[in-house]
RNA sequence: GCCGGCGUAGCUCAGCUGGUAGAGCAACUGAUUCGUAAUCAGUAGGUCAGCGGUUCAACUCCGCUCGUCGGCUCCA
């Protein structure tokens, strides 16, 4: 046996006798980086402790404070778990178990579902496992051994899975008596799991497409250390403090009330004027970028929505009423009554692009399950466009709605995310136009010089599109803005312009929103700012709050100059003590508290107390209202 | 739509294995006139989500419906 050279992240290199494990060149490196040892990285390809080295390579050393770490970590607990499934159920049949963001899940399809009084069972099962530290040992076989293997343990789904891979040879997993078909790298044995917990169970479809059978899901997270996953639950429990609808109703923003309807938003006063301020600032914006401001019908005849393809792809999800014996249509979508405008003349090249923005009410019926606060709800406004234009100025038009969003989300202090997606299996229109279309997305993306990700074929069936997402205070991602480009509309209602040879041409389509939906856009901006809105936007930006009675005609005074000024004030000279009054607003998170006793009274002026409980001295009316003014003026 | 959890006063929650409801806060009334996150006392408030079933008896058990939460699918 020779040696092979093995060249280290530092650029050192060391040599071991060839056939020696990746723990052994730990071991050669130091003691306490073996025992540290998760796996290896072997020329980038993540590999086990045990792996044997059988040429010169480049070597990483996986321990607990690499980023990959935890992924490994996670991914041997979700076989864990499995594995403790399996023991208490044997009828469990073995699906998927990877790791995701948080934590990983492990997929069964068994024959009564879990409930969370099984956790304990199963979590019990875990540690008695994890303290017999059971080795996790590797196999490469061919996949037909493999598919025999799993036939024998009656695990269909595996055996689907091998099938698919199409591999000559796939790995599995032994740990006792459990084998699992998988990738690795896992740790060397079960007793290196010690801090987990299982957090919730879910049905999910078998490659998640709904035709097929539901199966049992069980998510679950791991740590290295114990304070790390009291940190994580605690941090989730804060989060919880956020959460939209909660702020909604201590706030008294908005509700959505059973009588009703699910999925019904009813803005109360506060929750109202968030909203028209909201509202306030978006057509100002669209209108210093050259949008026209148009509104359409809430409802429109049915034939309309054949016309557009509506009735045949998208009724399932629309309201419908009848009326003189004629069939109307709730608008889902903003579109037609744009295209009717664009329609209403004859269009030059001159006149374009056309930019026509709504922020148009729609309703669709959503499934049932799929309602969520305001993050999906069954009427909803849209801050909805559609630019109409040159084939030519496709990219220009892009490139300003990418500005547009980027420009909206820095005042909100967003973080987002963009995606592209492309070409459907089931889609419409030429090769060519998506593809102009998908390269004038893509261009656009690339000039922004920031990242995105690709979705393959996950475009809407009439063209490709951009999505922008935002998170909410658990971390997950609602789309928000999104801009798409429509090649059957135009087509559909025979949109043309007269170019420069004289000829009629068809324009191209885009449909974008930049906040999305309104209520959607609350509820993420609601959660992002945890209710305390900044000034600009606090329904109630100021509230003048009396010592005792004795001032209240003086308070009077100071709460109608703000008022002349544009503030939006409040007052509170209820005979109740200074400390309830200030705690009750700050609950209520009002940017300032205009404090009024004697001193003020007598000094002529108001001690303005901030909502992150800073003092500031007494001073004039004019000078608070010049304060306030300057937060607004700055949207802080 | 599917899988699982939950649904008790406006809010947060008690109510053991069935014997027909309780607290704190909020509200209302009264007293107190008070300086930066809760003054004291009293009063009122619930067809226990709805409907049906089992039972002498159901908030407690069963079924269905509605709503909601966590997911899956779908989507702004």
């Amino acid at each position: 046996m020779g040696e092979v050279n093995l060249t280290l992240k530092d650029g050192s290199t060391i040599s071991i006798e060839q056939g020696k494990t990746v723990y052994d060149a730990a071991y050669s490196i130091g003691a306490g980086l073996a025992k540290a040892a998760l796996a290896g990285s072997i020329d980038g390809n993540m590999v086990d402790l045990n792996h044997k080295i059988s040429e010169d390579a480049n070597i990483t050393i996986i321990t607990d404070r690499s980023d990959e770490a935890l992924d490994i970590l996670r991914h041997s607990t979700a076989h864990l778990m499995a594995q403790a499934v399996k023991e208490l159920y044997p009828d469990a049949k073995l699906a998927i178990g990877p790791t995701i963001e948080n934590g990983f899940y492990y997929d069964f399809d068994i024959r009564k579902p879990f409930s969370p009084e099984d956790f304990d069972k199963i979590e019990k099962k875990m540690k008695q496992l994890m303290k017999e530290d059971i080795p996790l040992v590797r196999e490469d076989i061919s996949s037909d051994e493999a598919i025999r293997l799993f036939k024998e343990l009656g695990e269909p789904y595996k055996v689907e899975l091998i099938t698919d891979l199409g591999e000559d040879t796939v790995s599995i997993y032994r740990q006792g008596g459990f084998v699992d078909l998988c990738r690795g790298p896992h740790i060397s044995s079960t007793g290196r799991l010690k801090v987990f917990k299982l957090i919730s169970n879910a049905g999910a479809y078998w490659r998640g497409d709904e035709k097929n059978k539901m199966l049992q899901r069980i998510y679950g997270t791991a740590f290295f250390k114990k304070k790390e996953l009291g940190d994580y639950l605690y941090k989730l429990e804060e989060a919880k403090k956020r959460y939209h609808r909660k702020l909604g109703r201590e706030l008294d923003l908005f509700s959505i009330s059973d009588e009703a309807g699910a999925g019904l938003v009813i803005y109360h006063p506060k929750g109202a004027m968030l909203r028209h301020l909201i509202e306030d600032f978006e057509k100002k914006e669209h209108l210093k970028r050259g949008y026209d401001l148009v509104v359409g019908p809430q409802l429109l005849k049915v034939d309309m929505w054949k016309q557009s393809g509506h009735f045949d792809n998208y009724r399932e999800n629309m309201y419908f009423t009848e009326i003189d014996e004629q069939l109307y249509g709730i608008k889902p979508m903003n579109c037609l009554a744009h295209m009717l405008i664009y329609k209403s003349k004859i269009r030059s090249y001159r006149d374009l692009p056309k930019r026509y923005f709504e922020l148009g009410t729609v309703h669709r019926h959503e499934r049932t399950g799929v309602l969520h606060g305001l993050m999906r709800v069954r009427g909803f406004t849209q801050d909805d466009a559609h630019i109409l234009c040159t084939p030519e100025q496709l990219l220009d038009e892009i490139n300003g709605v990418i500005d547009f969003v980027g420009y909206v989300m820095d005042i909100f202090g967003f973080e987002y995310e963009m995606e592209l997606s492309t070409r459907p299996e089931k889609s419409i229109g030429s090769d060519e136009d998506w593809e102009r279309a998908t390269a004038a997305l893509k261009q656009a993306l690339d000039d922004t010089g920031k990242n995105y990700d690709i979705n393959e074929a996950d475009g809407a069936f009439y063209g490709p599109k951009i999505d922008i997402k935002l998170k909410d205070c658990l971390d997950r991602k609602w789309q928000c803005a999104t801009i798409q480009c429509d090649f059957t509309l135009p087509d559909r209602f025979d949109l043309t312009y007269v170019a420069s040879d004289g000829e009629k041409h068809r324009p191209v389509m885009l449909h974008r929103v930049i906040l999305g939906s309104i209520e959607r856009f609350i509820g993420v901006l609601t959660e992002h700012y945890a209710g305390a809105f900044p000034t600009w936007l606090a329904p109630v930006q100021a509230i003048v709050l009396t010592v005792s009675e004795k001032y209240d005609s003086y308070a009077n005074q100071v709460y109608n100059m703000l008022l002349d000024a544009g503030i939006r004030v409040e007052i509170d000279t209820r005979n109740e003590k200074l400390g309830y009054k200030i705690r009750e607003a700050q609950m209520m998170k009002m940017p300032y508290m205009l404090v009024i006793g004697e001193k003020e009274q007598t000094g002529g002026g108001v001690s303005p107390r901030k909502r992150n409980g800073e003092h500031l001295n007494l001073m004039s009316v004019d000078e608070t209202i010049e304060i306030i003014m300057h937060d607004i003026k700055n949207r802080r």
